[in-house]
This record gives structure tokens, sequence and C-alpha cells, in this order.
DNA sequence: CTACGGTCTGCACCAAGGTGCAGGGTCAAG
DNA sequence: CTTGACCCTGCACCTTGGTGCAGACCGTAG
């Protein structure tokens, strides 16, 4: 619980440790160390004894990385887009693939998830059914094309 | 390559061997006796000597759990709604209270890939920013509330 | 009968995405 | 100067959702 007045406090840009980023993102403190291994954070500063030494974008950062992961990208896809969005790689034609990629499993996603939504509503509202075959569930989503994981 | 005839062909009901399903479905055999053991799939019946009988309504089921997988839905998941379509469960409140969770979730989610969507569209259209403080992807996603795991 | 492919069981292993712990250094307060 | 909270590293372990392999049986073709 100690305020831990932010040491010498040169200017605005405030310094976080690794557990204030944690809390401020939401996020466990071995996680964190993890993304660094993972390159989806960039190793930061590091103090004269070794603490690790972030700043607000980090914030902005984790959190990125945490709502992509809930719209269902893998990590290695999330690296990918902050690395375009970091320069750290050309926005290149096969960035604008994998972008368009996206965009269109996006939608995709966004379609079935609909489906799926009145599929449920369905399934509530007319009570449950009485054969496999009538199931407005798997109706509605189970009879669709092979459906390979289109994850990638 | 044999045709494998089916056997003495009864009536119009085929029965599947696990191969027949794994092909039917798009998954691998493998899959299949883990999807058995996980309980999404029922045990089947069995020849005298053991093999696996499945009939088509099975190769429906497989492919309504890999629909559901691909849109963010787990196993346990899976196993809930499927549970609720045997009737092995009845629709109760509880059932409905996971299903009104699982379409404020679908909505929410709905929204957020639509703000990935016109990030990554913009992204691509004003190439790459300057600024990680900048970067449309980063603001459209990065600075929303805390963005606590809403898988379960 | 033999071959060969399909199937069985059980167990080991894999990748992703973390989580926990031991053993040790740091640092501000009391 | 000790205590306690915090940090470091490295390593082990966990859950999900599979995948692979060994060793043995089944079953049809030649």
């Amino acid at each position: 619980m100690s305020p831990r007045a932010s040491p010498p406090r040169p200017d605005v840009p405030t310094t976080l440790r690794i557990s204030d980023l944690a809390t401020a993102a939401g996020v466990g403190i071995p996680t964190l160390r993890f993304y660094e291994r993972k390159k989806l954070l960039p190793a930061p500063r590091r103090t004269a004894s070794g603490y690790r030494v972030y700043e607000p974008r980090h914030v902005t950062r984790v959190r990125f990385i945490r709502r992509a992961q809930e719209l269902g990208f893998s990590l290695r896809e999330v690296g990918a887009l902050l690395a375009v969005s970091d320069r750290k790689v050309p926005s290149s034609t096969e960035v604008e693939r994998f972008a368009a990629a996206k965009l269109e499993a996006i939608d995709a996603r966004v379609k079935d998830l609909q489906r799926m939504k009145r599929a449920i509503l369905k399934l509530l509202a007319e009570g449950v059914c009485d054969t496999e075959a009538e199931c407005p569930v798997l109706a509605s989503l189970g009879s669709l094309p092979p459906a390979r994981r289109a994850r990638g």
C-alpha cells in the first residue's frame, strides 16, 4: 500500500514498475514477462539493479494484446499486427494480404456468430427439440461447408 | 481404395466406420476418439469385434462441434449446448442464463470485431503510423475497459 | 494361408498460453 | 540493520485441444 511516490518525478512521463503495469493492464506479472519473451512487449529499460521500467504506452500495448486475443487472434497474429504498427516491418503486400485475410475471416465470423445467436434464441424459445435432426442449433451450424480451421 | 460396399446394406441408414466419419466431418480419427472421451460424442455402437459404428447424424454433430469451436466456444461450452440439444439436461434457468450470457458475449464480440476491422482498414489505408500513440489499431482497441477475460 | 490396411487400447507427446515456485538480490521504513 | 514488499532468473507445471506411436486384433483380397 506504499504510495511509492514516483521517484525524482522528472516530468509528466511517469514510469511504471512491472506490478504497476500488470495492475494497469489487468494481467499478471508472469504474463508480462511471458509477453516479453514472446517479443510482444519490447524488452524495457532497466534500473541499475535490473528492475524493468515501463512507460504508460505499454499499458495501451498490453491492453491491445488482450483485446485482440479476445477477438480470436493468436499471439503470433497479434505480434504481426503490432509489428506493422511499430514500423518494424514495412506495410508490404504480404502484410496487406494478411490483413485482408483477417478482414474476410472477421466478416465470416460475425456472420456465423449472428447465426449462432439466432440458433440459441430459437433453442430457448422453442424449448428443446425432439430429435437431433430437428435441433435448430445443430441445423443452423452443423450442416455447413466442411469447416476446415479458418484460424490462420 | 476398396469400395467396401456397405455391408448387408439393410436400408437407407448407412453406417459409418470411424474413418468414414472422420472424412465426412473433416477431422482426424484421433480427434473423434478424443471427443468421445470428452463426452462430446456418445460412445457409439460397436461391431462384435469392437469397431465403432456411427450413423450420419454423427457427421452433423462433429461438424457442429467444429463450427462452434471456430466461433470461440470451448469444448466445455459446446458440450453444454449439445447437452441441452440432446435433452440430457433440462432447459433450466441455469442453461438460459448460460445462453443469455453467450448472447451478450456474441454481441460484444461482433462489435469488437467490427471495430477491429475498421482499425485494420484504417491501418492499411493510412499507411503506418508514426508514433504508437497515434496508431489506429492501438487506439481503437487498446484504450478500452480493462478487458477481463469474458470467455466463460 | 499370408498380406495389408483398418481398427483397437493406452500412453506419450505437442503447441499455445500462461501460472507457480525456489533461491536470491533490492530498497524504503522502522 | 533488520524486516517486508517487491523484483530478478530459471525451471517446472498446468489446461486445452489435440497428434503420434506401439503392439495387437480384424477382415478382405489374392
